[in-house]
DNA sequence: ACTCGGTCCTGAAGGC
DNA sequence: TGCCTTCAGGACCGAG
C-alpha cells in the first residue's frame, strides 16, 4: 500500500528514467482510472520533456516542458513498472521511433515510451489511482491538492501546528492522523506504526490528548517514515528484476498485520490487538497504548 | 462545521 | 478449471 515513503521510493526509482527525457509515445490504454483522463491526455504527454519529478503527500508530480504537470496517485496497487531500453529499440537514422518491448499486459494502464527506449507502465489491478494534467503555473490550487495539510517531513508540520490542528476534535486519533487536511501522507500503516511508538491508543479522541503527548507524535510521525524511506532507498539502490518492477519494498513492522502476536515494547507482556475504527484495521497494543 | 459510513475495484485468502 | 464470502485500502462524497 503506497503511502508517503513507498510514494518518494517510486519517484527516486523514476527520476534517472524520466527527468530530462522526452516521452516519445505516450499510450493510453482506457479512459479513466478512479476519474476520466484529461481530454487529449495520450497526446498531450506525447512529445514533453519531463523537467522535474516532486512528490507532494502521496502524489507524484511531474514537471513538464509544455507548462502542464502530470499527476500520479498510485491509489492501492498502483505500481510503476521500468523497463530498460533494448539495444534495438530507440530511434533509428531516420529519426523513426520504434520499440520492442514485450506487449502490455493485463491492467498495464498508461505506458510511457521514453525517447531512450526506456518503457515506463504505469499498473493497477484495483484502478484507485489516479493521473490528471494541469497547468504547472497553477501549483497547489489543483482541488487534490488544494485540500492538503502539511508534509509531515517538512518545516510546516510542527508541534504548534498539531495541536492547534487537533484541537476540540472529538474523532480519534487514528482517524485524524488518516485526515489528510490534517497532515498528509500518512495511511494505514504509518499511522498504527507511529501510535505505537508513542504508546497512544488509536481510540483516544484526538482532542482530548494532552500536549505534551501530541508533541511526541510529531517526532514519532518524522522518524517512522523517515526510516520507510531509507528502508525503501536501500532496497532501490540493490534493485534489479528483470521486469523492472519498482514500488514495494520489506520493512519490518512494530503491529501492523501482527495481530495476537507479542508486543515489541522492552518489558511489555501485551500483544497485539486489532479493531476496525472508520472501516480501517487499527493494530495496536492495549497494555503498552493508552 | 463536523463526523461517519458508503463507494469504487480486483485479487488473495480462507471456509466449505 | 470450485464456488462463495470476506478483506485490503485512499479519498471523495453524501447523509445525518
Amino acid at each position: 500500500m503506497p503511502e508517503l515513503p513507498e510514494v518518494e521510493t517510486v519517484r527516486r526509482g523514476l527520476e534517472p528514467a524520466m527527468v530530462g527525457k522526452r516521452i516519445a509515445l505516450a499510450d493510453v490504454r482506457r479512459p479513466n482510472l478512479r476519474w476520466p483522463f484529461p481530454d487529449g491526455m495520450a497526446d498531450r504527454l506525447t512529445g514533453a520533456r519531463i523537467e522535474r519529478l516532486r512528490r507532494r503527500s502521496k502524489y507524484i508530480l511531474c514537471d513538464l516542458d509544455t507548462g502542464e504537470t502530470l499527476l500520479i496517485h498510485l491509489g492501492m496497487s498502483g505500481r510503476m513498472l521500468i523497463a530498460p531500453p533494448n539495444a534495438e529499440n530507440g530511434r533509428d537514422m531516420l529519426g523513426q521511433f520504434h520499440h520492442l518491448h514485450p506487449a502490455p499486459e493485463k491492467h498495464d494502464h498508461v505506458v510511457l515510451d521514453m525517447e531512450d527506449g526506456t518503457r515506463i507502465t504505469f499498473n493497477d489491478a484495483r484502478r484507485f489511482g489516479a493521473m490528471d494534467l494541469f497547468a504547472t503555473e497553477l501549483g497547489e490550487t489543483h482541488k487534490l491538492l488544494a485540500v492538503l495539510g502539511p508534509e509531515p517531513l517538512g518545516n510546516g508540520f510542527d508541534e504548534a501546528y498539531f495541536k492547534a490542528a487537533l484541537k476540540g476534535k472529538n474523532t480519534p486519533i487514528k482517524s485524524a492522523l488518516l485526515d489528510q487536511r490534517i497532515v498528509s501522507g500518512l495511511g494505514n500503516i504509518y499511522v498504527c506504526e507511529a501510535l505505537w511508538r508513542t504508546g497512544i491508543s488509536p481510540l483516544c479522541k484526538a482532542g482530548g490528548i494532552s500536549g505534551k503527548r501530541i508533541a511526541s507524535l510529531v517526532p514519532a510521525i518524522r522518524q517512522v517514515l523517515a526510516e520507510a524511506i531509507e528502508s525503501g532507498g536501500s532496497s532501490l539502490k540493490d534493485y534489479r528484476q528483470t521486469d523492472g518492477e519498482l514500488g514495494y519494498f520489506q520493512h519490518s513492522f512494530a503491529v501492523y498485520g501482527r495481530e495476537g502476536e507479542a508486543c515489541k515494547t522492552p518489558d511489555c507482556a501485551g500483544n497485539i490487538k486489532r479493531v476496525v475504527q472508520s472501516g480501517r484495521s487499527s493494530f495496536f497494543c492495549n497494555t503498552c497504548q493508552r
